[in-house]
Parts: structure tokens; sequence; C-alpha cells
DNA sequence: ACATGTTGTGGAAGCGTTTCCATGGGGTAG
DNA sequence: CTACCCCATGGAAACGCTTCCACAACATGT
């Protein structure tokens, strides 16, 4: 028994008494193999349980039919939520997905450097990771199809990209707690990750002043505090910013996982939420719901979704207009904003 | 200017003057270079910005550089973590991680049939998953190196495999609750979804029987209840169970995010916790840090890691024994648990 | 009758590597 | 000085597929 050899086309032509080019063009669906040929073929296939070689296939065709995903920090429910959409988009499309994740600025710059090579993936998707003119530059002429997801970089304009737009997403949270009749709001964001140029904070904290700006409300800038991204330090900015002389009856966190900070400030403070205290976070991941966190939902999954629609479509034709698929955001009221005191 | 045309090692041995196999051994580190030639091809390669082509390497030498993981939901935090794990160590001995995931019976069998090809992927992963006997059968032809984790079926004996005992984990947790006093103690489970066959759930409960046992209480079946994975099936069972004439004072959740389910049905009755409701969770994902949740620990990176650890040694030497590598269970106690009233 | 397609087919060439074998030059030991 | 061996090297073969070209057989138009 040859049980370890796994058969080849050429095994299959011989089982089926024809040539080389013959299998190929049946296992490729080429309209020119007649009925009867194509018959044979497929139970020779089927025998020898043939199963082709993916690696040969690609050197051939110089396809992979594998996908790359470069994200920072996947284990974020931001991008777990994302990844989750373009999993599923992806396999139900034969595509297999690799995931490049960025915990480091080298790393970036190895993937991005490395990964866009036509004999590797036949596609990128980047997420929330800004490249350079450098980079830009190399994408271009790598003749991969590249397409961001939540890059607002006006370097990306070649390629195609799905947009979400952050300052209306701040301007909505913070319109909302003036809506509520606030006037001392305060924003807690994430500072931008050494080298990472996150830009979704900034967009956050530019519709913050936005809408404050619209009513007049001025801005203080001891009511704005920055710090890495997690609980644990949005907690002590929290405490900090809810120590002040003055403190704010409502905050603004850039996303979800500092809101969750903001409120164990709350807590060890013995601050009621709203009632002392109105808390918006950004991005509505899966637990605010759990905690009744008042948040802007964007469209993760969907995303994700998009994203691998807009990739395949452009393998398919490389060259169609770039396209900017813009989703919404939404404001989505729970139980830890209410008018102030 | 052939900026399109990626240069091969054919062009790189031109430009270095110097063979084809020379060039192929300085790739690869072969001792069997001088220093010069090294040197100049390394300059070439340099100069020609040369990438190898991993398809034509991986036909050539059989290999593919990249592992598989096969996980049903992804997306759930258990996963994300074990995940997390995979790809940290995976990707620091440069190899690609392809993800699989698994949110249908025949997804499943798509996978445990296609994936494990020597010609596709060096090595698999599988987590949660228990394979059939007639899988096992093909993995074990296959003759690609496959490592389980949190798979206790005997049928994987044959295989590497990272297990996690979690019936010590359930005793724990019911011990705990037992310790503090308690006697009237509920389960909650999930229900093992159609034809999965996850066992971690019956093990837990098989722990949570074997202390009630050991302390001489009754097993009340009234205190039993499975549903479907999720927060809200949770939360409507617990209803169900603390609607009981005599309601437990302690509610053992299978895992962590059913356990925010009756923490919710708590909140939701009004019962205080843990002065009217002890709850205690399993697994420890990141949240139950925030919510206090008392919880059975089990280390979810460390298994991803030592799973790649397993497998990149059975890739290097394939004849050695199964291992099986027992991971321990702490437990995690926090807010939620106290003695009864 | 012949030129002209059309259809199905076989097989060689080529994709970019690694690996094996052959070769030549230099060193060392006799 | 010869015999031997080792080291560095070049290049052919092989990996399994797709694709292109050539060709045979047959149909069609004049």
């Amino acid at each position: 028994m040859f049980a370890h050899m796994r058969p080849t086309i050429k095994d299959i032509a011989e089982r089926a008494g024809v040539g080389l080019g013959t299998v190929s063009r049946v296992l490729n669906d080429n309209p020119r193999v007649s009925e009867m040929t194509r018959a044979k073929v497929m139970g020779a296939v089927r025998d020898l349980n043939y199963v082709p070689n993916l690696a040969a296939r690609g050197l051939s065709m110089g396809k992979t039919q594998s996908i790359a995903v470069i994200a920072p920090f996947f284990t974020r429910s931001v991008f777990v939520e994302r990844l989750h959409g373009i999993e599923e988009t992806t396999s139900a499309s034969g595509y297999d997905v690799v995931i490049y994740n960025v915990d480091a600025v080298e790393k970036r710059d190895r993937y991005f450097r490395t990964v866009p090579d036509p004999r590797r993936v036949d596609g990128v998707i980047v997420i929330s990771l800004p490249p350079t003119a450098t980079d830009v530059a190399r994408f271009q002429r790598s003749s991969v199809p590249v397409v961001f997801v939540d890059v607002g970089n006006p370097l990306c304009q070649p390629f195609d990209r799905i947009v979400i737009n952050d300052v209306e997403g701040g301007r909505m949270a913070t319109q909302h707690l003036i809506d509520l009749g606030h006037r001392r709001i305060g924003y807690i964001g994430d500072v931008p990750q050494a080298g990472f140029n996150f830009t979704a904070g900034e967009d956050r904290f530019a519709g913050y002043r936005e809408a404050l700006a619209g009513s007049g409300i001025e801005i203080r800038p001891e009511y704005h505090l920055d710090g890495r991204f997690g609980r644990e330090v949005a907690r002590e900015l929290a405490h900090r910013m809810l120590g002040l002389p003055e403190r704010p009856t409502a905050i603004f966190a850039s996303n979800d996982t500092q809101a969750l900070g903001v409120l164990e400030a709350a807590r060890d403070l013995g601050l009621d939420v709203p009632g002392d205290l109105s808390v918006v976070g950004y991005d509505d991941i899966e637990m605010t719901d759990f905690l009744g966190l008042t948040t802007v939902r964007q469209l993760l999954f969907e995303s994700g979704r998009r994203s691998v629609d807009a990739l395949l479509r452009r393998i398919e034709e490389p060259e169609r207009e770039p396209l900017c698929d813009s989703l919404p955001v939404e404001l989505i009221v729970r139980r830890t904003t209410a008018p102030p005191r």
C-alpha cells in the first residue's frame, strides 16, 4: 500500500487513461473537456482520494488562496469582532485567513515589509495601522491588493478602505451628555501608543471638542487625560480627574475598556453612576450590554465583512476605482448616563 | 525598471556571480560556504531586495512554514486567550498561523478532513473539539502532527495533548462554597452543543457532584440546569432556579459567561451578591477581575503556548512518545462568594 | 475536392525552490 | 611527489501544478 504517498495529477491521469493537461482542465472546470472524459477523471479523483497540492498550484498560478490580516493586539474585543466578520466572510469563499498580530512596532514594520507579497497571499487586510509613505509605496509596487480598515490616513486613498467616522462618534457621545444638561464633561483617552499612530482616539477627542464648542462650553484642559490603553490606567486617570476641586459630572471615555476603568473609579470613590457621574464609552463591545454602559456603537463585525468583500472584488478586478466605505456610528443609551444632579 | 518582477535566486546568483546552489545554501545557513561568497550573496540579496518564494520552497521541501488552528467559536474569550498564546509562540518561530473557525458541525468535519494535509500545513492544533475514531484514523494516516488542547477524549492518546483537569476545577469551586458553609448549591452549565461533544462542562459537573458527595450533601436535580452557552440563557436558567421554593444560596456556573447571566438574574431579583447568593464562575476570562467574580482560573494563554511548543517539538522529532501535559487549575476568590446568611 | 474552423486531447515548458551529485583546487600525510 | 580527502562550488533533477502549443479528428463552407 502506498497509503503515505499522496496521489498527484499524474496518478489521476494514468488511472483515468488521459493526459495531465486534461486532468488539470477537469479540476479547473475548463469547458473544453468532453463529458465522458470528465466523468472518468472525476472517478479517478474519487478513487484515489485526490486532493490538489496548494503549494504547487500557487507556484504555478501565482495565487495562494489565502489572505492576510495584519492587526494590532488582536485579543482586544474590538479586533476580535472585526476578525470575526473577516473570518466568516472569508471562509465562505474558500480562502484561508492568516493572522499577523502586531504587538510591537518592529513587528508591524516587519509584517508590512514581508507580508504583502503576491507569492505569499492573494490580499491583505490592514486594521487600524496607518502606513507610512514608504509603506504605501511598497504596497503599491507589490501588486497585492490591500484594504485598510479603520485607517483614516489620507495616504491610503489609492487603496480600498473601510472607515469609521470617529469624529462624528465622539461628537454624538458628547452631545448626548450636553443634551442631558451636563456642562462639566471630562474626556479620558488612550495615548497614541508609541509609534502606532492610531487615529481613532484623536478623532473621538476632536468630536468631543466640536460638540463642546458647538454648545459654547469651555474646553478645560484639566478635563482631558490620556493614558495607556487598559482598564487599570483609565481607573487611575479617572481617580485623578474625579479628585479635582470642581470635578466633572460626566466622563466620555474614548473606548469601552477605559470606560470600565472609569466605572471602577466611581465605585472606589462611592460615586453613584449615573446619579453622581455619567459615563459614556465607545465601541459597544459585547460586555457593555451587561454593564448597561451607554456607548457609541460601531459596526465591528460588519467592517470585517466588508473589508473581505472589497478585497475579493479587487482580486477579481484589480483596476476598479478605489472605494471608500464609511460605516455609520450609533449612540446606544443605557444606564450609565442621566441628567446631572 | 523591472520593479514588478520579484527577484529569484537565479537573479541573486547572477548578480553575485555564483551558482544557484550556493545562493540556496547561503539562504539556508548551510555552513559549507566560504565567508567571502556568503558576503557577496548577502549583498546581492540586499541590493535586489530579495524575498524567498514560500510556495516554491514549500513545494520543494514539502514544508509550508505554517500551522493550522482549528477552534470552535474563536471569538469567545476562552479561545481568544488560547489563540493569543498560540500566536505569540508561533510568530516567534517564524511560522504562520492559519485560523479555521468552527461554528457548525459541518465546518468541523470539513476542516478535519481537509486541513491536516502535509502539503497544506506543517502541523495542526485542535482546540476543544473531540474527534471521532474516523477522524483519528485519518489524522494518523495523514502524517501531519496534530496536537489537541482541552480534549480529554481517550481516542487522542496517540497524539500530544494539553489537558485541563476540569473535574478538579469543578470540585475546587464547589468545595470552596461548601467550606464557606453553603449546603444548597446550584449548578448551571452549558448544554453540550448539538454534535460538538465538548467535555469541559460535564467534567466540571462531575467535580461538582464529587465535592457534594464528599461532604455528604444530597444532590438535588432541581439544582442542576443546563442551557445553551451565553449570558442570556444562563440568566433565564438562574431566574428559574432562584424561583424555587427552597432556592440555592450559591450557584456554580460552568463558565464565566454563564456566571454573568447568574449575576444578572440576581440583580433582576434584587438579591445581594454575595449576601443572598454566592456565585462562582470558571475560566477566569479577562473581565472577571473587573466584576470581582470568584472563579476557577485555568492557564488559557499558557495552554496555547504549550500546544505550539509540543507541535514544534514533534515536527522536529516525529517519533517521540506522545506527551500529555496537564495544566493546573486554581481557585481565585474575589467578591462574589461569602458564607450564607 | 479543398481550405478553414472547431473540439478534445497530450505533453512540454515553466513557476522558484532544495538537494544531490560531480568537479576542481588546496591541504595534509605518506 | 603522489595519493588522498575535504571544502567550496555549479548545475541538473525534482517537487506538482497550470498553461500553452501542437495535433488529430471531424464538421463546415465554397
